[in-house]
DNA sequence: CTTAGTTTGGGCGCCGTCCCAACAAACTCG
DNA sequence: CGAGTTTGTTGGGACGGCGCCCAAACTAAG
């Protein structure tokens, strides 16, 4: 969240400076919500002309709207500026083995569409799942074309390994995906007027657990709990992805060297143990209804819960127990990072509630700082949305940093929503 | 290293715009070489006339110097304009229980001073270790004064953890210290024309190892074994500390639940199985030599290295046995972080050469990412000497970034080295 | 109601920075 | 020795932010 992001080598110039105080203005306004030029420019350390016309800029290009009067105790009151979210919007797409989805919210951050695709990608072409979720990314294109926004990004969350600049999905085990370029085959079926941009599902739902500018919330650790286990870090506000893209890998880490052998084909695996399907062996027989990998994970978690709420002791016993496998993990993890919240996301959104305890329990005795590291434990209010949240989000980070890739609006005549 | 380093809220005006384009300048010069001001400008993409004066600014601070003629096939040579670090040095510092240190470096990076004493640091009330530091301080700042050069930042490494905007060691239970305000003694001692910063010493050994500008050192883990082993984390470039400054405490990562029972209390403890005293235990009877607190360490694993260079058996066995486990717990940050380089600092630089197969093994069955994520790993040149090396860079880290806090020059009437 | 004091928001001139274009200097090649 | 090439400097021009000023709008007191 740096000024001017560049790490490039590119020189700056007076046009760098616009944007980048527009850019401030803008952060300022989403982050500590409305206020008077006066104000805003006192709290930028601006004069208030410069504040004027910066607002004058963002109020032609949409981002902005006067509000209300507001009225200090004596003086001319003034005029509040609020962010207007409305014309600008992210998608987030995301692309798994059982469906494609897509969601668009705008810059204020308020749901405009949400649409999902159940396929077994497996048993399909690579191209027409992409042809899938193109034809979703192009109604969800419509609804913001009725509503007068347009579409600023299009983030796409896969499960796997990519290349960033290409936007080709190189390694998808997964799926079954290998060198797929995904964004070329996007780009060429959409023809879009915006970015489009690939990243890693689990990097994404991170990022949309972090809220931008909240102080509390730029050290973040997000664990993503199904069959396997993995995760994503925000560290300073920033997603950490390592040198070559595979940082977040924790269902690997060997936390129990004899232990259970893994699919990855080595033992003591931190998923064996505290990934979705741990819980269910240690929670019921083969035989019993939650154990039928034909029913949809929703119901079988739901019947989790329904047991544990009624006491159910083999039920409650297999929380605590995986529950305490995964305060386990997360103890070395916070131990390694010492970020500000640990987000359960994935089932244990779910069924978290039940496993909190003991993982707070382990987090307390596993982490050596004094009260587990200041962490605190939440859990995703997102669940399997996480992703395309996330990465509505990030299509709209830029607008943040330079305002001024959203084009001047021509007509300025009193629009409404 | 973003150009501008600003998080904070406050403007740009036009000066900062100068400040990051001579940052920008002085940093190339600093990652790519001595070049003339045309080819600098194609590289920056700058026009020449502005590089012109960003560089005419340099010379005035004393940054860069004119160098040699430069040639192309055809027309004017240009005359190559280099770094000159020789002004403006940074000054690294360390308080451990052994001893306290300094060591002073110019913006070329060139060794300039260095200075050891040895102490007991447990048996000294805290103001009197901070006075003999003060001292060392004082006679590097005489070597800088000597050759005409001036400090330009003092910053403090010390085991334990800090406030780092007051400077006050809060809790540092190596030293036995608490609340101890050591900036404000130092600077009160000192009474210096320079920032004085304290920092935890493992993130300054950490800092030490990543060079900046170069992108293939810029996602870094470090580990340090001594007794304990902690380590530092670089990402992206940037220290990762963690929400409150705890990050890094990979020695309390729990590798072996029903294991060893460790000097904090719990069992399984990573540092219990990978560090030294582990090693030390595996390699020899109690009655060994090497066994003997009283020899200096140095010499301790001196004698290690050349058993091991002899063959002894139990010696190479006991190398085997710790590197597995140091590559066990490796694995399990390389999984999470995904480094570059993993560099292998303290007791491990020493003897880490015979450890390496064993590590290098563990983390080609423990890393996930195929060829353990692309991860090398290396021993620390820097030795004990990394935290007061980092210190030092950390201090100039600033000029980099805004070089007009290197005040101008009044005489430029020809100085020589 | 009038007057003084306060706060807002916009206009104007100044300064600083960068870009562009032109030019002199210095060198190679034919 | 002149044509072509590259370098570094110089003089406008554009643009952005600051400081100062002023009109507008409101409160508080007489």
């Amino acid at each position: 969240m740096s000024t001017f992001q560049t790490t490039t080598d590119h020189s700056l110039e007076n046009l760098d400076l616009r944007r980048a105080n527009l850019g401030l203005a803008l952060r300022s306004l989403r982050d500590h919500g409305p206020r008077s030029r006066a104000s805003l420019a006192a709290d930028l350390g601006m004069t208030r002309s410069t504040v004027s016309t910066l607002v004058a800029e963002l109020t032609e290009r949409g981002l902005v709207t006067a509000g209300q009067q507001v009225q200090r105790s004596v003086g001319r009151p003034g005029t509040a500026i609020e962010l207007d979210g409305r014309w600008v919007c992210g998608i987030g797409a995301e692309i798994n083995v059982n469906h494609v989805a897509t969601l668009a919210h705008d810059l204020s951050g308020d749901l405009v569409d949400e649409r999902k695709l159940a396929l077994d990608a497996r048993s399909l072409d690579s191209a027409d799942v992409l042809a899938h979720l193109i034809d979703l990314v192009r109604e969800t294109e419509a609804v913001l074309a009725a509503r007068g926004a347009a579409a600023f990004g299009l983030t796409v969350g896969v499960a796997g390994l990519h290349d960033s600049t290409t936007g080709v999905l190189t390694h998808g085990p997964n799926l079954g995906w290998y060198d797929v370029p995904v964004a070329a085959v996007l780009r060429a079926g959409l023809t879009p007027a915006y970015p489009v941009v690939v990243d890693n599902e689990a990097n994404l739902a991170a990022a949309a657990e972090a809220t931008p500018g909240d102080p509390s919330r730029q050290d973040i650790l997000v664990l993503y709990g199904e069959i396997g286990v993995g995760g994503g870090i925000v560290a300073d506000g920033r997603l950490l992805r390592g040198s070559h893209g595979y940082a977040g890998e924790f269902g690997h880490m060997i936390v129990e060297p004899r232990g259970r052998r893994c699919g990855c084909g080595r033992q003591g695996c931190w998923e064996t143990v505290s990934g979705l399907r741990a819980l269910l062996e240690r929670a019921a027989d083969p035989t019993d209804p939650i154990r039928n990998p034909r029913l949809g994970i929703d119901e079988r978690l739901a019947e989790i819960n329904r047991r544990a709420d009624l006491g159910d002791a083999r039920t409650l016993e297999a929380l605590d127990g995986v529950g305490e496998w995964v305060g386990i993990g997360a103890a070395i993890l916070c131990n390694t990072l010492n970020p500000a919240v640990l987000v359960l996301g994935g089932y244990y959104a779910a069924v978290g509630h039940h496993m909190r305890p003991a993982i707070e329990r382990e987090l307390g005795v596993g982490v050596l700082a004094p009260g587990a590291g200041g962490t605190r434990v939440e859990l995703s209010t997102l669940g399997f949305r996480a992703a395309v949240c996330g990465g509505a989000t990030a299509s709209l980070a830029q607008v943040f940093v330079d305002p001024t890739r959203v084009p001047r609006r021509p007509a300025l005549s009193g629009e409404s929503a």
